[in-house]
DNA sequence: ATATTTGTCAACCAAATGGTTGAACCGAAT
DNA sequence: ATTCGGTTCAACCATTTGGTTGACAAATAT
């Protein structure tokens, strides 16, 4: 019965993912839930015992996703420049892939602040050390104006995430409908890049 | 009974306001809100009929402070580096009186596109027309390089907004402590402007 | 084949939750 | 003093919700 055992437990997680990254925790039910992955209310808790672990489960999940886009950022050996071109040229298709995990993660770590302690334990969680001295050193070899590199590092990851978060917001303002915002956001991919380069550029 | 009357609706609003501001629609409890306003449970529903419309009232209320700030993007008279400057220097006292404000409406929107629709018709709904006719005199004047307005204004918003929704990620992945933090938002008030400016400029 | 463990479900349960009701209360007008 | 409209509350109510139980089925081990 291991393949079984296997599948009604990943069933499970995946739905949960769903319904969890969609509504978030205080939205979402166990109903609703145990609807998407067709099985009984009942095997929720028998995998998880709690919504609150099934919770925690989806998001750790959520968290190891991001991590490595984060460290596209914060832990790659590719030059400045084309760290930046790379990692906003790639966000876009992540965010595809995974419409609501940013948002998600960013929220439930606003409800509950500690997450971030029990995150920070796994092996993969990203650092800015690492990051901080390349942008120091491009200061020094005179490539680049003098910036802090938690700002750079905000600046980037603000002009990246944002425009995802707040879409609604941003396309009611703009008054476009969701075709053309996203051709907008196509064409983030380069001049956001751009964008950051000729700030810093010397 | 006037005064009292306005005093209790007023008093409802609050407590509605600060509990749905911080934990959504679907995380507040309509006990928790007369608790806060120190009234019964029935009041509520007295005054605002059902948690649905205290909600919509709550984000009405909160859109109409938030919109003025965009306008000052948007739909101010001042010269483009200049506003630049004003808006991110003066954002972050807005969201040190008003948390949970900016997050609060995106959020909501997002799980809700439609409100946007309905708070479109208020008059001081923020437009970006004006904006765009003033980014593209300054293109053809010759003073910043080409940019759409659309992703100009994306991009300040994004660089201002941002660090304070994500402020529980970005803290945990600088590693500094909620008072360091405070201090690189502090910095940001001046380092954003030029970081915008240097990009654009000519 | 039999016992044992593991997986699944329908039926329940207690607590929480949004909402309702009817009576009491209060200030003002008659 | 009485009436009357608006205000307030305690007690209720129906539904939802997270969670439990006990029986049964399906594998696995003996």
């Amino acid at each position: 019965m291991k393949a079984k055992e296997e599948n009604t437990e990943l069933e499970i997680l995946n739905a949960a993912k769903e319904v969890f990254q969609e509504k978030g925790m205080a939205g979402s039910r166990m109903q609703e839930i145990a609807d998407k992955a067709r099985i009984n209310k009942s095997m929720l808790h028998y995998y998880y015992r709690s919504k609150q672990l099934l919770f925690e489960a989806v998001f750790k999940n959520a968290f190891r996703l991001l991590a490595p886009q984060l460290n596209k950022v914060l832990n790659d050996d590719s030059e400045l420049f084309d760290k930046i071109r790379n990692f906003t040229n790639n966000y876009i298709s992540f965010v595809i892939r995974h419409p609501y995990l940013p948002n998600f993660v960013i929220q439930e770590l606003n409800k509950n602040p500690d997450f971030i302690e029990k995150m920070r334990i796994e092996k993969d969680f990203p650092k800015v050390e690492k990051f901080k001295v390349q942008v120091e050193d491009a200061i020094t070899r005179g490539i680049i104006k003098p910036i802090g590199a938690e700002q750079l590092f905000i600046n980037i990851m603000s002009l990246n995430i944002f425009p995802f978060i707040a879409a609604p917001l941003l396309q009611g303002l703009i008054n476009v409908e969701e075709k053309e915002f996203q051709k907008l956001m196509e064409r983030r991919k380069t001049e956001v890049a751009d964008f950051i380069i000729n700030s810093i550029r010397l």
